[in-house]
DNA sequence: CAGTGGTCTAGACCACTAT
DNA sequence: TAGTGGTCTAGACCACTGG
């Protein structure tokens, strides 16, 4: 573990155990300096990630603050991570209806910049929030990167296999996203009528190493789904 | 100006002069560090900037890489800018339906930490690109930080006016956003019917400060408008 | 003016990639 | 194993906030 990660998970954790809130002021950057034995770069750099997280905002020459989301039951797009590392899992279960490997088609080929022909898993699920259907999702992973995958993973936390068996270093994503017309397939899945609006959201997921492994397509339930973001200036 | 500032504009420039493409290589650290002589901590600031804005990746071991768009014509969410400093000026026009100022209400005073009653200007706007209808949207400013404001302004960038006029320093933003259904009022605006989607989005902007200045709720036309966002891990 | 965050440097040493 | 990015330090000096 590196050393400024671990200065701001403990930061992190001292504002959820000492319940502080919006605007409230933690140690100076001096004190936190030799409270966690580091150099002031150090603490910076953990108090930078932390900014960029939206949890704190930083005021030279007045303090350091908590910066607090003031609403629940947000998804998250902010983060380059699976639903359920945004979502938080109790609440969600997840229903498998295809695994399969196949040839890239040239939309699949364009967007995770392999070879048409080239095998990619084809993963179609459709996820529960309490019960309620909350999208209905197809994904596909290059294969030469996700080398193995069936149902079971599938129906679990796909991003948590690849980090933690596969052992990829996942990078960075780009989301595009917009507003339509729920179509025939989708209506079923979602228990909702032909017209009725979605949220229609295509995510590119890379690996540290810029190449893209995962291009996903999420149709959401206009009504069950809300999202946001913490952006920073600069 | 600072000068990783300046460095991260440089490198930002010479990507676009050389024209070049996702995954190509720019200089390494080293010769960064020399070509712009500066201490390589400030240099990896620079380009720390430039990864956190999705505009490069660096790998360990390998190199400074370029990491591009691969769409055009979204607007970006990840900014805690106006519309029209995400989407460009160029073809953007806006009409204004009101300016006036107003005792804050129970909901505006929750969303900008400010007491019910307290003065904020209103403002109501139908913004248009390339003469069609793209959202209606009506922001509430804190009065007693905006302290003017008019048809002109509100006409034009008022994000620009708060930066440059009032030299206000934007900090950060809170968004939320859901699908919903068009209602009567906002049909006639955006020339819709009753009942077809909408993209509705729920913004607060935060001074540097980390006061709350500005509450929008802006309601987009659901075939004109799409949104991405460049996520980072970490 | 005291206190606090922000910029910048120079350099030691570490960790990963490619060949 | 050479090359390249990443971590961490110690310290000088700057810039802003608030009493």
């Amino acid at each position: 573990m590196l050393k400024y990660q671990e200065i701001a998970g403990k930061i992190e954790k001292s504002i959820k155990n000492q319940r502080l809130k919006q605007g409230d002021k933690l140690p100076s950057l001096e004190e936190l300096v030799s409270q966690f034995n580091a150099s002031k770069s150090t603490v910076r750099k953990a108090l930078e990630i932390l900014e960029n997280k939206g949890a704190i905002y930083q005021l030279r020459g007045s303090g350091i603050f908590v910066r607090k989301l003031k609403r629940r039951g947000y998804i998250d797009l902010g983060l380059t991570r699976g639903l359920k590392g945004t979502i938080g899992e109790y609440e969600m279960t997840t229903e498998v209806l295809a695994v399969e490997v196949i040839d890239a088609t040239s939309e699949i080929a364009k967007n995770l910049s392999i070879e048409i022909g080239d095998a990619v898993y084809y993963i179609k699920r459709v996820r529960f929030l309490h019960g309620q259907p909350l999208c209905i999702e197809e994904s596909y992973f290059v294969k030469s990167i996700v080398t193995y995958m069936n149902k079971e993973i599938a129906a679990d936390s796909i991003f948590n296999y690849l980090r933690t068996a596969l052992k990829l270093n996942l990078g960075f994503s780009d989301s595009y996203f917009h507003v339509g017309k729920i179509n025939e397939e989708e209506s079923k899945f979602l228990k909702l009528s032909i017209g009725e609006p979605k949220f229609y959201l295509e995510s590119i997921f890379y690996l540290a190493t810029g190449k893209a492994f995962d291009y996903s397509k999420t149709t959401y339930h206009y009504d069950q789904a809300q999202f946001f973001i913490q952006a920073t200036s600069e």
